[in-house]
Formats: structure tokens, sequence, C-alpha cells
DNA sequence: AAATAGTTGTTAGTTTTCCTAACATGATGT
DNA sequence: ACATCATGTTAGGAAAACTAACAACTATTT
């Protein structure tokens, strides 16, 4: 009966999100804004939050604490979507996106060493 | 974060009741007026659902489609929440109602086992 | 057959919640 | 000082949920 809970059901309306992460609506629509976050709609247009949604604010929410701004969290999200230490990847990316990736990870590296000196530890956030 | 999820959490809000039990809202208010179930409000009178409240919902929802009235319902609930010895059971409910509360407690249990695969697929609802 | 009771549908009118879009504001970095 | 970022605030509108009443269908009783 648990298993049937996927995280990923959009089952929560904006008002429990608010009470659940202690974001404001204005919060959490900007986030989306910035493709941080995707949460589904009803028929009628209105947004529908997963748990995995909720993992994902809490997250935005510390990470800004720390001192991380939305394109640096930008970043790590997409880094934890695709590391790219394989091989294979290397073959399947062009040349040009991977001078692209390449670049934007120095960036990250001196964004996070940035913020870690100044705020504290980030590496929990990696894997 | 995890630990945070109770299953008597009201969390969720109408539309996605209906989605989750295949119930319409009138069912729904019905099944309150009744007193079987007891979702909790907002500060705007809205009712605010638990997974313990879907739970009561999917077993009201099957023990009606067995024949079983809201009377009885009502009844076999009871047993649940004061375990009872069948003496005294037998003094407090006629044994019409009592055969018919106990043929329905055993397919109770073949039910609870099927329960998770229950539900439905709410993709649909989402785009 | 008619009446009754139980369960759900439907409708109307209202309230609550959520939406987008725009502009305002305080903080931060250049 | 000025620009950018993150959030607050407001206005107007749309969606979702509410209550209450009445209708309808079913099953049971008289």
């Amino acid at each position: 009966m648990e298993k049937e809970w996927r995280r990923s059901m959009p089952l929560l309306s904006m008002n429990i999100v608010m009470q659940l992460t202690g974001l404001t609506a204005r919060q959490i629509r900007y986030y989306e804004e910035q493709e941080l976050v995707h949460p589904a709609r009803t028929e009628g247009k209105q947004r529908m939050f997963s748990l995995d949604d909720i993992d994902i604010l809490l997250e935005i929410k510390d990470l800004l604490k720390t001192g991380v701004n939305i394109a640096g969290i930008k970043q790590i999200f997409e880094m934890k979507n695709s590391p790219i230490t394989s091989k294979e990847v290397r073959q399947v990316i062009s040349d040009r996106e991977l001078r692209a990736i390449v670049k934007e990870e120095m960036h990250l590296a001196q964004r996070q060493q940035r913020a870690s000196l100044r705020q504290g530890d980030l590496s929990r956030f990696f894997r």
C-alpha cells in the first residue's frame, strides 16, 4: 500500500507546499520561472506538486540560505542530472557542447569555492 | 526530511482525493456527513485529507460495492476502533447484522491485500 | 401500488484559493 | 550610482471548493 506512493506523483496544492517548505507562493513561482522546479498542472492550470518537488524546493531554500544564487543552483542541479564523468557520455556529446559544459563546470567550481569559503560546506549536496 | 511525512497529515485537497479514490465530491461529503470520515479544514473551511482518510474512503467504497450500507460500515469502523469480544458483539448487534458484517470482514481481508493495486492511473489528469 | 428511506446527481449562489502580470523594494555587486 | 537579483505587493480574473436545496434512482416496507 505504501509502495504505491510515488514520490513523483503530483498531489499537493500550493497552500500545502507553502506550509511544508516555508516558502511564499511568490518564491515558489519564481523558482519555477527560473526552471528549477517543474510542478504539474491541473486542467485549470493550477500547480500540483509532488514529494520530489518538495525536496527540490527545500534544497533551493537551503542553497539560497548559504549564499548560492539561482544561477548557481541551476548549475548544481544540472550536475546532479548529468554527471559527465564517463567516456561514453563524451562520445555522445558534440565538441561544442562539451567545451561549453567544461567551461561552465570551471565557473561552477569557482563559485562553489567562494560559497564554501564564505558560508560553509556544500559537499553534502554532491555524491 | 522523510520522517516528517505522516499518514495522518492533512495534505490533500478535494480534487486529488476524488482522483485517488474514484469517488465524487458529493459522495465524499456525504460520507463525512455520516461521520465515517473526518477531514481537516483549512482556515477557509476547505477540506484537507490525509493518507489515512484515503484509506478510509477506499474502504467505504469497497464495502458499499459489496452491499454493506452506511450503517453497517459505521458498525464495522466502530469494531475496528474498539475491538470487543464476540459475546459483547452479539448483545449489541442483531444476528442478521452480525452475519452481514462478518461476511464483509472476510471480504475486507482479501481487499486489503489487493488495496495496493487498486489505485488508478493519475497521469491523465496532468500534463 | 404507494410510500419510505438511503445514496447520489445536479444546480445555484457564494467563498476561497490560485493564477498571471505588472510594478515596487531592499540588498548586492560592479 | 546603477544594474541585477530575489521577493513583496497589488489588481483583476479564473478555477476549485463550499453549502444548501431539490431531484432521481434504488431498495425496502406497508
